[in-house]
DNA sequence: GAGCACTGC
């Protein structure tokens, strides 16, 4: 975005801190003036800044002073103007996105007419909208002042000194002390882009493209050229690209790719004390490639609690402390335990809206429905009190809502109206809210949670960490002193809640993880120095499921097939499954599946419309599973020219479809990177299901003809079919299913139907067939008995001897 | 006949 601070970048170039390229200069201070006008239009037209059509002009160094001095000082003014008339236009281009939104909320207007399925729209969510559209702008501050009054600006000498003196530091700074958008500048400043780029990892995506969009604004370039980010599915670096926000993952990625992480001179991995399984695996990276690379510099930032074990595991090294913004917030505790909290939740919002002065309100909840369910109830709430009660601006933020929709939370509400922002841990954890006053946390998160023993992932409910609830309450005291309403007990606090979560990498299944680690030449996964390492037993029930994917061989090492396997972004069993479409015939389909299941929620289903979106569903349904009934739902859709009022009429959800759509593309290029050939099975569903057991046949399960329902093979445990699912009611003898559930009971969703010899011809490292020389056909089929490698000679004690 | 989704490559 051009802005005054456009000729700092230009400076920073000129000064040999950037690398030196010809620059689109313009021949004098009228055009200077007519550019910043152009400018404007340019948003509008979104072109971009360098590529208009006036041609560009290079121009000597005392050119260029001269004329940013004139900018300066006879011009900012001007400029000034002319930015916030930029904001206007972008604040335009927002509301066209946001009518992108609205417009496909009117095509559901006209899908009301007969025919087509309505998508309902309540009245407070119209509201919403509309209301969010007419908020002010920000902050009247000028960007460089901005930047000056950030907390950390205060300690810039000192980190640059300090990494100039230290190889790694610990920075402590909560959200919104400007660490993340001002520390990779400094460093730019300091002359780090000469050797090498500077990146920044994230936790989220959302949070890396937001913050290199406002570094990119601060900077004085067009995102993706001096500033750039790139996580899954969109890379915005380019040539010129000197600072790069990124997902952890992404980073994670490229090391595999070059250890050394060559042209990078710094990195900062950047809110470490989430503890993502990507930062864990990249702490212990880094902190090995630190001594092949003394020139590299390692920022790592984290919350107060932690601090002082990432100091310890780093070498000891200095701790920096971002003085904090935050104004003193008053805890106020639940008298006794709430037996409904939704509800306690409520009532406080209204409490704190009619008896308390201004001060928007925060409140966590834990999932869409009870968000868009929160909104509801108080719109009605707040609709029956009629007119006359100050106005309420109620502001649901969850992920599945589109970004800009989301990023109407930052807008400040308007004189004498008062914001309430209803969202889930992502408000907490991505993005810095101004304004809030009133911070209201019952408290809970789902949280997802492995049972390595049944290999089940469930989604619990569960009370959140006394660290995570500091976190919230902090919110409250961003702007100002605040109030933070726990509605649980202080008692619970003290007793209850553990003082900091779980990292994942002690919660998850670590099959990925380890063979990542592998592919990159880490034998010895259990001498890893891990932060916090997971159990000796985690590590090896995943190499354990490597070695019967054919990942690993007895000794532990990486084989051919597991080498390709690492090269996607999928979970071992789906690498397995796409690989095995290729050498079978039917990738194309594969590749497909794949891509369905991996996004997840492809059926719509709205309360009202159950039976109406039951039928559409059931025109796509194949007999032979689920996996089958998601390819024929893509195959259509692809017949449909991908089109999506034809996922509306057919109560498909069609970002899913799309989002599907992307890995898919993304897959494909990896594929043509190693040159697999993509088949396709034709009209022969067998291939198909072949593949599908050849990654997932530790998913088998075997129909229980006493209890009913299944039981799986290999743990004997009793499992369910989903009733959503394509076999309900139809109970074939032998399946696969992608993933077990935990709700009422343990259910198996995504299940194709198979034929038990599949399982030792694809797996005969887990199953065998018992002698069957004496029994009839029938009787054969049936017999497959898992092979437990766990007890058995040879393959189980060379994967055990590894343990020291 | 059950729902419930926090994130990443």
């Amino acid at each position: 975005m051009r802005s005054p601070e456009i000729w700092e970048a230009r400076q920073l170039r000129a000064s040999g801190v950037l690398p030196a390229r010809d620059l689109p200069m313009y021949g004098d201070d009228d055009a200077v003036e007519e550019l910043a006008v152009e400018d404007g239009r340019e948003v509008l037209k979104g072109q971009s800044l360098y590529s208009t059509e006036m041609s560009p002009i290079k121009v000597s160094l005392s050119r260029r002073a001269r004329v940013q001095s004139a900018l300066t000082k006879g011009r900012r003014g001007v400029l000034e103007q002319q930015r916030q008339v930029k904001l206007d236009s972008v604040r335009k281009d927002d509301s066209s996105l946001w009518g992108d939104t609205l417009a496909k909320r009117g095509e559901r207007h006209l899908a009301r007419e007969p025919m087509l399925p309505a998508y309902d729209v309540s009245e407070w969510e119209k509201e919403a909208c509309g209301k969010a559209l007419k908020f002010g702008l920000g902050s009247k501050l000028s960007i460089q002042e901005q930047r000056q009054s950030l907390p950390v600006y205060k300690l810039k000498r000192e980190l640059i000194q300090a990494l100039h003196d230290n190889q790694v530091i610990v920075v402590i700074g909560e959200t919104g002390s400007g660490k993340t958008t001002q520390m990779t500048q400094y460093l730019a400043e300091a002359g780090y882009t000469s050797r090498g780029i500077i990146g920044c990892t994230q936790p989220r995506r959302v949070a890396a493209v937001s913050v290199a969009r406002r570094v990119a604004e601060e900077f004085g370039c067009r995102l993706g050229e001096e500033v750039g980010y790139a996580i899954r599915f969109e890379d915005r670096t380019g040539p010129h690209t000197v600072i790069k926000y990124m997902t952890d993952g992404t980073l994670l990625r490229e090391i595999m790719v070059d250890k050394y992480l060559s042209h990078y001179s710094a990195i900062m991995l950047d809110e470490a004390h989430e503890r993502t399984i990507h930062t864990d695996v990249l702490f212990g990276l880094l902190k090995q490639l630190m001594k092949r690379r003394p020139d590299l510099r390692l920022i790592i930032t984290s919350a107060t609690l932690e601090a002082e074990k990432f100091s310890k595991y780093f070498f000891n090294c200095q701790i920096l402390t971002i003085p904090g913004r935050e104004h003193e917030v008053e805890v106020m505790y639940a008298k006794q335990p709430e037996s409904d909290y939704l509800d306690a939740a409520l009532i406080t919002v209204m409490q704190i809206h009619m008896t308390k002065p201004e001060g928007d309100i925060l409140l966590f909840l834990t999932g869409q429905e009870e968000i868009d369910l929160a909104c509801q109830i108080l719109y009605e709430r707040m609709k029956a009190l009629g007119k006359g009660v100050p106005e309420l601006i109620i502001l649901p933020v969850y992920s599945a809502l589109p970004s800009e929709m989301q990023s109407k939370i930052f807008d400040p509400a308007p004189p004498g109206k008062r914001k309430l922002v209803v969202a889930t841990n992502i408000a907490e954890a991505s993005l810095t809210i101004d304004g809030i006053f009133y911070v209201i946390d019952p408290g809970f998160a789902k949280q997802n949670v492995y049972n390595p023993k049944q290999g089940l992932d469930s989604l619990v409910v569960s009370p959140i960490s006394q660290a995570s609830a500091k976190q919230r309450t902090g919110r409250a005291g961003r702007t100002g002193p605040g109030i933070c309403y726990r509605l649980y007990t202080e008692l619970a606090y003290s007793n209850e809640m553990s003082p900091t979560s779980i990292p994942e990498i002690q919660r998850i299944n670590l099959a990925s993880t380890a063979l990542q680690m592998k592919a990159m030449g880490i034998n010895d996964l259990l001498s890893f120095d891990f932060m916090d390492p997971p159990s000796p037993q985690a590590l090896i029930s995943a190499m354990e499921q490597l070695y019967s994917l054919g990942a690993l061989d007895a000794e532990g090492l990486l084989t051919k097939l597991g080498s390709k396997m690492a090269e996607f972004p999928l979970d071992p069993p789906l690498s397995k499954m796409l690989l095995a479409g290729v050498y079978l015939g039917c990738c194309d389909e594969i590749l497909t599946i794949i891509s369905m299941i991996q996004v997840g929620n492809i059926f719509y289903r709205p309360r009202e419309k159950q039976e109406q979106a039951d039928q559409k569903r059931a025109k796509f349904v194949h007999p032979e599973g689920d996996h089958l009934t998601l390819l024929a739902v893509y195959e259509a859709w692809k017949a449909n020219s991908f089109s999506t009022p034809w996922c509306f009429e057919n109560f498909i959800q069609s970002r899913s479809l799309r989002r599907a759509q992307d890995v898919r593309r993304q897959l494909i290029t990896i594929l043509d990177r190693y040159n697999l050939v993509i088949g396709s099975a034709g009209k022969n569903f067998t291939k198909i299901r072949k593949a599908i057991a050849a990654g997932f046949f530790f998913h088998a399960a075997k129909k229980d003809p006493q209890e009913g329902g299944y039981r799986t093979i290999l743990e004997n445990q009793p499992v369910y079919i989903h009733p959503s699912s394509a076999l309900f009611r139809h109970e074939p003898d032998w399946v696969i299913y992608h993933e077990l559930v935990m709700t009422t009971k343990e259910y198996m969703r995504e299940i194709t139907v198979i034929d038990p010899k599949w399982l030792v011809e694809f797996a005969p490292r887990s199953y065998k067939a018992t002698d069957t020389s004496k029994m009839s056909k029938q009787k054969r089929r049936e017999r497959i008995v898992p092979l437990s490698y766990k007890n058995e000679e040879p393959e189980s004690w060379h994967l055990r001897k590894r343990r020291a």
